[in-house]
DNA sequence: TTAGTTTGTTTACCCAATAAACTAACTTTA
DNA sequence: TAAAGTTAGTTTATTGGGTAAACAAACTAA
């Protein structure tokens, strides 16, 4: 027997359901017949949908409108106060944790040091942060209404985490282990997808429907976004291109493979690239020394942007996508980087691929891969739960 | 005014529709009690579906099948010679085209030399193979469905022709000037990811989701497809991954890049590493020196293999896709650059990805990009067609 | 004051899918 | 060989989405 996915009327109406709330959310306040206007659904059609999620508290009305020559219009919006949800970026040596609304906005954020921590630690700072951000959420119809959580590892299909290269610790069954403790749906994503998704959904992309995010850390990480969707591959491993080989000749990197990028163009490979007294300097630090004209730092940085140019040059052959968000602490804090990356890329880039692609950094910083794990939640939330 | 889709009780038919129809073309002949099984479907939905597609031709009843201990069912067939569709496919140097009935089954089959020829030469070597496909076409109930048409270049979103490097003629306008002519619909398509799409639909990877095609000639072309479709890139140009850079301080291509993957994997640089005398030898006898063992050859042939190996590590840690599927005559023919390339893969791809993703010679050989040219044409007819 | 406009609801209707009852045609069993 | 059981496909009444048209409500402009 096999599963397909078969046609009828309570497909239309959530198919309708999910335009009229994408409409408001996008145009809020706003009334009937606009949504009317611009779905095309019948000014009835709209009505009898408002209604089912005026019922189920997804709207409400703030009263009437302007009038344009006639009826004044009652204006509806989206109700983000009709449940909340949490995500929880799990970092090498930190983990960030937010509470939000139903739109993403954030209610409460914190930040846990990690380094070092065994599994018990993680599994212990991780409940009461949890529990935390429950004890202090709002009431509101639906309560809670899921928790993503996103870790530096490949996450399969069946969100099991599979590997964890920079990381002492490991439950594979992370989404079981928080579903049993609070008994809401747990959606278990690798950092730099969920970092994609975030940007794609609250960032400055989030009319985009194809990008590509590279979140430059130790390592490299991508996530990638195609038709407005999170590209997980096959196996769910997609997006290692920080272990793309930009040179074959090249050093060997602990994947297997030679001249990996994240070789040259990582931040370890930026801090290695230093003078010996300065290996352990913090990215504030690396800043503040920019910010001062220190040259050697300068010339440091313009080397990093030299080899983020070569594996973006890549990137852009491949993917033809609308933009490339590049999410690094020293990217977004000072502009050496992205000018030297996008003259190499320019200088590298067939000319008919230029120009159309827009290189940006990260509008949400360290915050993105939290917000894309709550946007999965939220997402999943909305598409399950309404109907009538 | 914004264009959305919007859900009614047509698109309820037309999916249900599309349903049944792909079940009859996977599993023909079969029967409505079986279609109604496998689909989920109402029995008198399957037949009040039947009947509409039977009505509209597209499929037709072949008598009583074998009984399963009861009423012995009436078996149904999709009807291939409802239609006929044209792919052509433009190479460098030569042009290729096929009629095919609706399933894809190739009905006639020409290639025509085009070596140095002129836009207007190219269009009246064009034109005289159309009609002559045209004039031998069976009768049938609608006749030419469409034109499917594959160029070695960049193809924009309007199917305009932007850039052909190879070629010295350029009709930007191909879709309009056929469609003038022969009045049905036409499609242009970049070269690789039309036989990307020929590989998804007619080859050895027809169930498969997540694609990758290499085609190996004068350069590298790449086309996706993801998801079941092809993705094509927001402006129509992905997939130039023959100009990922593999070696970043290698030597300058005509693309503006250094180093590019196909400097070192395409067939030019197989020709390129031979010794003088060899240099204009073709596939042929490539193929039949290794045959015979000939070891100045098989070096060649493994360096061949051990570059394209590099840049298809970089592709599998990009994509997690199922399989890959590689279009060179070569490989096609002689095992020892697969096993080459298989060997440098391994060594050099992540223990985590290695062994799941298939790498495959291509099966539909020279023939995949206007195989695939025709499905285009053909699921357009397909899904534009039905209803009632 | 009156005519015209815009907003939103109500009513009658259409049509695709469905369940259940039915007819048809076969196999198995007694 | 007749009856019982099984499978295939159709018919009929019902459900429940969306729609058009008529309507009521509430405003603007002349």
């Amino acid at each position: 027997m096999v599963i397909i996915q078969i046609a009828d009327q309570a497909l239309v109406k959530k198919m309708n359901q999910k335009l009229i709330l994408d409409e408001i959310l996008k145009n809020s306040p706003i009334s009937r017949a606009t949504l009317s206007e611009i779905t095309g659904l019948n000014k009835s059609t709209v009505s009898s949908q408002v209604n089912t999620l005026l019922e189920k508290d997804f709207i409400f009305e703030i009263g009437a409108g302007q009038s344009r020559g006639g009826r004044r219009p009652v204006m509806l919006v989206f109700n983000k106060n009709a449940g909340y949800s949490i995500g929880i970026d799990i970092g090498v040596d930190y983990l960030n944790g937010i509470l939000t609304d139903l739109e993403g906005n954030i209610i409460l954020e914190k930040t846990s040091d990690l380094s070092s921590s065994s599994a018990s630690e993680v599994k212990e700072i991780l409940f009461a942060l949890i529990h935390g951000f429950v004890t202090h959420m709002p009431e509101s119809p639906y309560g809670l209404v899921g928790i993503g959580i996103c870790v530096p590892g490949l996450v399969d299909r069946h969100q099991q985490i599979i590997f964890m290269p920079n990381l002492n610790w490991n439950i594979k069954d992370l989404q079981f282990l928080i579903e049993s403790e609070f008994n809401v749906p747990v959606f278990v994503e690798n950092e730099a997808n969920a970092g994609a998704y975030g940007e794609k959904v609250f960032g400055m992309t989030k009319n985009y429907e194809n990008i590509v995010y590279i979140s430059i850390n130790v390592g490299i990480g991508t996530g990638l976004v195609i038709n407005n969707e999170l590209y997980k591959g096959v196996q769910g491993f997609s997006g290692e291109m920080g272990h793309m080989t930009i040179d074959f000749n090249g050093p060997k990197c602990s994947c297997g493979n030679r001249g990996c990028w994240e070789l040259y163009a990582s931040e370890k490979a930026l801090l290695a690239s230093l003078s010996k007294e300065e290996k352990n300097i913090s990215r504030k630090e690396i800043v503040e020394r920019a910010n001062k004209n220190d040259v050697e730092m300068l010339n440091a940085l313009q080397n990093f942007g030299f080899y983020i140019g070569i594996g973006l040059t890549n990137i852009l052959n491949t993917f033809d996508v609308e933009a490339v968000i590049l999410r690094n602490h020293i990217i977004e804090s000072h502009p050496i980087v992205l000018n030297t990356i996008k003259n190499e890329v320019s200088s590298r880039v067939h000319s008919h691929l230029d120009n159309k692609c827009e290189l940006l950094p990260s509008s949400l910083g360290k915050n993105a891969p939290a917000l894309g794990a709550v946007s999965i939640a939220i997402d999943s939330f909305l598409s399950v739960t309404p109907i009538s």
